[in-house]
DNA sequence: CCTCCATTTCGTTATGTGGCGAAATATAGC
DNA sequence: GCTATATTTCGCCACATAACGAAATGGAGG
């Protein structure tokens, strides 16, 4: 019960709702959810804490980047996948999450290394 | 978005939870709910409520008792139908859950009528 | 009509949560 | 080692929420 709790309190909020869907199969980077969602990057990374206490998402640090995906391995906790497999059924079509997939293939296009483009071009 | 909001919301409460475990099947009048939670009245109405707005249970008054059952119909939303399904699957073994049913068990039992037996054994 | 009782609604309180900015941490590059 | 940058942690505030008891609602039955 106390870990499907972890799992349906992470699922109950919008922001985190997008940030699994725009997850989707690619792995993307804090800086790029900061963009897509609009929200400061502290905000944001307290969202990616509670997915990631939930093993709804993975993170793999490279550099002082720091990507996120969703959960990959045969060794991923079941519950985690088909809680993941039932969201993404449910929102699949939903206006919101279809915006942001606009957008975050705007924001990975934007830029040549399509790597935290928003902070570098600020130089 | 909105509509799913409203279920994953609901789902993020253990005693909500508990709720549409216990229903499983059958349909239990609230004070029966109340019972087995241990909660206020008021309190179990609440939720009650909040589950009622997500479509994830529905009611049948008879008489001063209103009874709750998890939706039936096939114009079910299949939104809140699959929501069910997921959290059965999750929680099927859960202890919490397991406990609930024995306790539920013995409040449907007490009592030749089965229907409110605490309250009709009040007086 | 009046009472009783199951349930809901209302008002209050304590706690949880989402948001931000500032400060801390960590890594890259000079 | 110093600076710059990406991310997290911390402290704070506004607001949501779960709990209760008291009061209101509504049907049953005298």
């Amino acid at each position: 019960m106390r870990d499907f709790l972890l799992i349906t309190r992470s699922l109950a909020d919008p922001n985190r709702l997008r940030i699994l869907c725009a997850l989707g199969c690619e792995e993307i980077c804090v800086c790029q959810i900061v963009e897509m969602l609009g929200l400061a990057p502290s905000t944001v990374s307290k969202h990616l804490s509670i997915l990631y206490q939930a093993r709804l998402v993975e993170l793999r640090k490279d550099g002082r980047w720091i990507y996120y995906r969703l959960p990959r391995g045969r060794e991923t906790a079941g519950a985690a996948r088909r809680a993941l497999a039932w969201v993404r059924r449910e929102l699949k079509s939903d206006p919101q999450v279809e915006k942001d997939a606009a957008r975050m293939a705007k924001i990975l296009a934007a830029g040549t290394d399509a790597i935290c483009q928003k902070q570098n071009g600020r130089r």
